[in-house]
DNA sequence: GTCTATATTCTGATAGAC
DNA sequence: GTCTATCAGAATATAGAC
């Protein structure tokens, strides 16, 4: 039984609250330069006086947001990892699945970060530090004890990284020129995206067992 | 024998193209919207007056700038590409070797191209339509053929170009926050560029020749 | 808390002197 | 062609009534 839901889905939601998550929608979608306090006004059915009442300035309200945002990207890989003692195969395709299930739900995250981190990359850093780090240490403790071992071919670790990163990240980002190049409509995209949960682990995997033989 | 070239790279330049140097490296950057008029007269070291004067408008400067990244983005992939009748391994070393020479002088370019297909998709879907597919569909008939032969393992073409460009471009736009987090130096981030260069076919290839056991 | 009206600042564009 | 000064409109923020 639908309810008529989608129309309005701020309409339960305090005054507030409705204009933090226009704001979140805006903001998060076209950046901070591109969205105009009217805009956030307008999509939370509310006045513009209101916008300033609550946050003081569309500056303040963009910080707010964007601090969310980085939260939200963060605890998307953060979850599960640290922990645990399990082989790390098994552990590459649970941070795939749970990314790519997270990307799916947030698609406009990963260019919103890029942007920010591009035009103001002090701001993040200290989170990298205190948050990522932690979670990197460890995967790349156990890739390193991996290759120390032999089960694994000798790889960098920013490649490592880069790999895992852009082959999750990479189709949700350019998703318009890829879909468009290999023609693919939304549901074939999303299929696509289930399959990858599956396939990247494999694929890395294949990747950590190629030897490098440069030159 | 390092002559003083640095300081302003703008010099020798005429008017018309200090103004459109300055404005190329500030909307390449940092987008439409975030740049000023302002911005870009003080950057070409001119007064704002003249901006109008050779351009009209700031939107008519925008779109020349934006065509002409548009053009450098796609010639980037396409020279050397459709021709020739060479394997897909030894053509995947082509491709990957042009394109990360490319952006290593572009660095900007991909989130630029990626942020304005977001926010303006229509101007840019001809152009795939006329430039990008025949390329595209030189590859992916190679791709197709190949599997067909048995020489590689089934694979969704979406997956193949989602992987490739994927491994090779994502690397120089999550560079801020994967320097961060490996603690590569800029040096080394070049070095290891340069190793892509070689590794990247090398993994495509071991993917090509993964057998997908699903589920 | 919410609104209308208004003040203030910013920004793109032009007029007119040189 | 280049500059200074200025305008017109947009965009953010606030005052003050309800």
């Amino acid at each position: 039984m639908k309810k008529k839901i989608a129309e309005d889905a701020l309409k339960d939601l305090s005054t507030e609250e409705k204009i933090k998550e226009a704001a979140r929608k805006l903001f998060t979608q076209k950046g901070y330069a591109q969205v105009k306090t009217r805009d956030i006004a307008a999509e939370a059915g509310i006045n513009l006086a209101l916008l300033n009442y609550y946050f003081r300035s569309k500056e303040k309200l963009f910080e707010l947001i964007m601090m969310e945002n980085f939260k939200k990207f963060m605890d998307g890989i953060s979850v599960k990892v640290v922990d645990e003692k399990i082989p790390i195969a098994e552990k590459l395709q649970r941070i795939v699945e749970d990314y790519i299930d997270f990307l799916t739900k947030h698609p406009d995250l990963p260019l919103f970060i890029l942007n920010e981190l591009r035009s103001n990359p002090s701001i993040i850093a200290a989170r990298i530090d205190t948050e990522v780090r932690p979670i990197r240490s460890h995967l790349i403790n156990q890739l390193q004890e991996a290759i120390k071992a032999g089960t694994i071919e000798p790889i960098e670790p920013f490649h490592f990284m880069a790999n895992l990163v852009g082959l999750t990240i990479f189709p949700f980002i350019g998703r318009p020129i890829l879909q468009r190049v290999i023609n693919v409509n939304d549901e074939k995209f999303h299929q696509l995206m289930q399959e990858r949960k599956k396939l990247i682990p494999l694929w890395i995997n294949a990747i950590l067992h190629t030897k490098k033989n440069l030159n």
